[in-house]
DNA sequence: ACCATTTTGACCTTTCCTGACCTTTATTAT
DNA sequence: ATAATAAAGGTCAGGAAAGGTCAAAATGGT
């Protein structure tokens, strides 16, 4: 038990006792001063924080560098059984042109998105955008613009 | 309350409260008065006002030197469709990672994007989905994007 | 032994802040 | 009027203080 504690581990408990002892659900952290108080990497945080605190973990992440900097670890509400985060998953690696359209629509017509929205999504994945990719990895790219935008709907 | 401050967030804090007591929506100090009122190196004011108060910010500067010299900072309400199809020009084919988000920042500063379209707009053109995208057409892809999105809110 | 995860370190980019020096404008002395 | 001086603001280089990235080495589980 606290014998295989890897450093990540004890990294992603401290982050998770923080945002519970916080009113907002915020963890504001100071990476190097941190990093020093565990006794690890700097760039030790980066990678826990992108292996274990992302948006598909439900956590939100926002940073700024420079003197003054930090790093905001927000936890956002997900129910796991959201019809969105269902949809989110049903994308998987690759969506063709045709099953994007009718999936946005069907989002806007079941109520999970406005209308706004809806054009938006669709205009992200334009031909005109589409076409100025290669074409191997149009299938790729729609997919990760609609999960991108879709997750931030939760 | 707030735990670091760094001086350009006081500055800059400052400036804003002066100009939503303004009537005019334009704040006009002197730089050394000011600067010493802060407690911070007059050049400061200037390095503030380069990074914050941009045209892309939303700001406009206006200064005069020798005696009686003064900075004014005018806010600029962009109003509708015309503002929308300025930036859009604007644009041109490629556009940096950070220029994109300081110009959706400042379509939602300045109303003519609510947030749930920001964050949209964001999202497509994520690290998430440049980073599946050749770096070489990054830049112009994430014109692309943008362009077609902020063409549906006209 | 193999594969995925973890961990580190070297190097990079962004942001902040100051101080020395420069330019412009107003005022004052001659 | 003109020249000198004072009173602003402007610029730029440099250093310091963060956080980010990436690839290679270490580790751990099966």
């Amino acid at each position: 038990m606290v014998m295989n504690m890897r450093l990540s581990d004890l990294i992603t408990e401290r982050i998770l006792e923080l945002l519970d002892e916080s009113e907002e659900s915020t963890a504001e952290i100071q990476r190097n001063e941190f990093a020093n108080g565990i006794g690890c990497a700097p760039s030790q945080i980066n990678y826990v924080l992108s292996s274990r605190f992302t948006p598909e973990h439900g956590f939100i992440i926002e940073s700024r560098r420079g003197g003054g900097g930090y790093i905001k670890i927000k936890r956002v509400v997900l129910d796991g059984s959201s019809a969105i985060m269902h949809i989110i998953n049903s994308i998987g690696e690759e969506i063709d042109a045709m099953s994007a359209r009718i999936l946005i629509e069907n989002c806007y017509q079941s109520g999970l998105i406005d209308k706004t929205s809806a054009r938006l999504m669709d205009s992200a994945i334009s031909k005109n955008v589409m076409h100025s990719l290669p074409p191997q990895i149009r299938n790729s790219v729609r997919a990760t613009i609609l999960k991108e935008m879709l997750l931030i709907q939760l």
